[in-house]
RNA sequence: GGCCUCGUAGCUCAGCUGGAUAGAGCAACGGACUUCUAAUCCGUAGGUCGCAGGUUCGAAUCCUGCCGAGGUCGCCA
């Protein structure tokens, strides 16, 4: 249950009333009221700007507005108080009754508890990290996928159908490299000697095991084929490998997406033609001249008539190009291919997670889009910035010798995956992000992945002291919502209303495509509890284990379980592990 | 030159789709460990929200123009 949109649905229901009782004009817009929490908590549990928004329509003063509200609202019993502030703010206070119910909502509901029906099973598909098959994962691919696979998570616990997908480009020229690289390994693992490998093939280590399966696989007849022959059976098996790779990569980080969706497969399968005929059908397809651009002009630059989408009818900057000047289908194409695929697969929404460096191509991608489903489909692209590897406040070197990169592997290796998931989600993708090894592994609350951690492992801590003083220690699970009456302490409340806020949260995370938010989100809970914590340190009839008040005991038992599975949902949502201990 | 992203405390960043006195952490300073882990907590101090206009009851947030940083710019993928 989100809390704001339960008294919004109260709220509303009081101005419909006045409508029909003649004190508000009708045909008034509701939707750009809203009830919220209030900036500074000061001012009450939940705010509202709808005297505010109602002064003009209703030609009144938005404070009068406000107190014939603030009236009726003091009579919902879930509401203890009501005060009109500043220029009309309503805001309430909420009985502490409330509040437990709140609580108790969450002890039943468990990880549950965030979740909602705003998706109304709206069919999204979210595509990330699509990096070419030709090696490992590199750390470049580490935010993409991660922010990818957060948000699909987010997205699904927010009521939409979510599909994962990736985008395998097989068919490019650089499939074709790597099958070269792929044989010269493959002649190495038959005991010549390649000597340095040459320009323009992939020199990567990683190709060394390919060209044995090779060998394992055909023994010496690659050899003695012509290229026209080896070369297809080559790429196969390359191709493969590196995806298994690439699965595996992602393994690592415990991402797996449901839908590996082949490029080639749009070019041999007639996808391309019918994708562009449906195009002409609807005169966005022309022979055309385009203007050189503007910058510094390629080297090979001439000017030809080709053949050009109407993307400007769209918005983009340009038309763009179909087909190269060897007559085949340009990349664009099969993306053309690919959007009219994922459209007719019935997605209302396609999320597509790119670097930075494809800013340039957001434009065509909602030209596509828009022009399959005539507007119906939302295409947003969320632009990751790029990663700083840093070490002790240093940018690592990254060797411009080919082949020397650091892999997403390396990463995760060095640290694990939930410092690298936790981290890549602490910042809004936009915004670039320093990863400095020595500080996502320091433990202190400068590193948030340990501090929402700890909290998590704090809690446990109390469960097996629990497990050990009490007679019944599993029994705060029975507690009723009048048990939890003797948490009165104003650290215990901030704690059940942080809570309350969770699934508001999720709701605007997921809708606002932002997973960093749930991350925030945990680390200002985690600070709450810790504050708490210590708390009983000073105080000693804070602290959740009484000895002699079973009572109080089960019901900070129980505020601590809620908090846990909160923890552990956030947690779940961006793909990092809960922990037991430190 | 066009387009995209960013510009908030000394540093690293939030700011909930336009709300009230702009918030955290680090660094600085002052406090709290016979404890359910002090790996934490409490407090003090720190601001022309890049600049200038505009929109309105109200702008860090929306619009326009500058300044600065990064990215990108037919047929590569």
């Amino acid at each position: 249950m989100n809390l704001f949109t339960h008294f919004k649905a109260v709220l509303l229901t009081i101005l419909d009333d006045l409508v029909t009782k003649g004190q508000l004009p009708e045909n008034i817009d509701f939707t750009p009221i809203v009830v919220e929490p209030p900036r500074d908590r000061s001012h009450g549990d939940i705010t509202t700007n709808a005297a505010m928004v109602l002064a003009k329509p209703a030609r009144r003063n938005p404070r009068e507005i406000a107190a014939i509200i603030a009236a009726r609202l003091e009579a919902d019993n879930d509401i203890g108080s009501v005060e009109i502030a500043g220029p009309g703010f309503i805001n309430m206070r909420l009985q502490s009754g409330f509040w437990m119910k709140v609580l108790y909502s969450v002890m039943q509901k468990g990880e549950d508890f965030g979740k909602s029906s705003i998706g109304q099973g709206q069919k999204v598909n979210v595509e990330y990290v699509s990096a070419n098959p030709t090696g490992p994962l590199h750390v470049g691919h580490c935010r993409g996928a991660v922010v990818g696979d957060a948000l699909a998570n987010l997205l699904a616990d927010a009521g939409f159908d979510v599909v994962r997908e990736y985008y395998i480009n097989d068919a490019g020229a650089q499939i074709d490299v790597l099958a070269r690289s792929a044989f010269l390994r493959y002649r190495q693992a038959m005991g010549e000697d390649i000597g340095t490998i040459g320009e323009g093939l992939y020199p990567g280590s990683y190709l060394i095991p390919v060209g044995k399966a090779l060998a394992d696989e055909y023994g010496a007849r690659l050899k003695e084929m012509p290229e026209d022959e080896w070369l297809p059976l080559v790429r196969e098996k390359s191709m493969a490998m590196m995806m298994d790779m690439i699965r595996d990569d992602l393994a690592a980080l415990n991402i797996h997406h449901e839908v590996f969706f082949s490029e080639k497969s749009l070019h041999e399968g007639g996808g391309i033609e019918e994708s562009v005929a449906a195009l002409e059908e609807m005169g966005l397809v022309y022979e055309g001249r385009l203007p050189p651009p503007k910058g510094q002009l390629p080297d090979d630059w001439e000017d030809r008539e080709q053949t050009l989408f109407r993307s400007t009818d769209f918005g983009d900057d340009v038309d763009r190009a179909l087909k190269k000047s060897d007559g085949s289908y340009t990349y664009f194409a099969a993306d053309v291919a690919y959007t009219k695929d994922k459209i007719d697969r019935g997605f209302d929404q396609l999320i597509y997670i790119l670097g930075a460096d494809h800013g340039g191509y957001v434009k065509r991608l909602k030209a596509l889009a828009k022009a399959f489903s005539g507007g119906d489909a939302e295409l947003t692209v969320l632009l990751c910035q790029l990663v700083n590897l840093m070490r002790g406040g240093k940018p690592v070197k990254m060797s411009k010798r080919a082949g020397d990169f650091v892999t997403l592997r390396d990463v995760v290796d060095e640290v694990g995956p939930d410092v690298v998931r936790f981290m890549m989600l602490y910042r809004k993708s936009e915004a670039p992000l320093d990863f400095d090894f020595d500080k996502v592994t320091e433990q202190s609350r400068d590193n948030p992945v340990f501090y929402v951690q700890y909290a998590h492992a704090r809690i446990s801590s109390v469960f097996k002291k629990a497990a050990i003083e009490l007679k019944s220690p599993e029994n705060y699970k029975n507690v009723s919502i009048d048990d939890l009456a003797v948490l009165t302490d104003s650290a215990e409340m901030k704690l059940i209303q942080k809570m309350a806020e969770y699934p508001r949260i999720i709701e605007s995370a997921a809708q606002a495509h932002e997973p960093h938010r749930v991350a925030f989100y945990l680390y200002e809970l985690a600070a709450d509890f810790h504050s708490l914590w210590n708390k009983g340190k000073e105080t000693p009839n804070l602290r959740f284990i009484i000895n002699d008040s079973v009572d109080i005991t089960y019901a900070r038992l129980a505020l601590l379980h809620s908090i846990r599975y909160i923890l552990a949902s956030g947690l779940r949502i961006l793909g990092v592990r809960p922990v037991e201990e430190m």
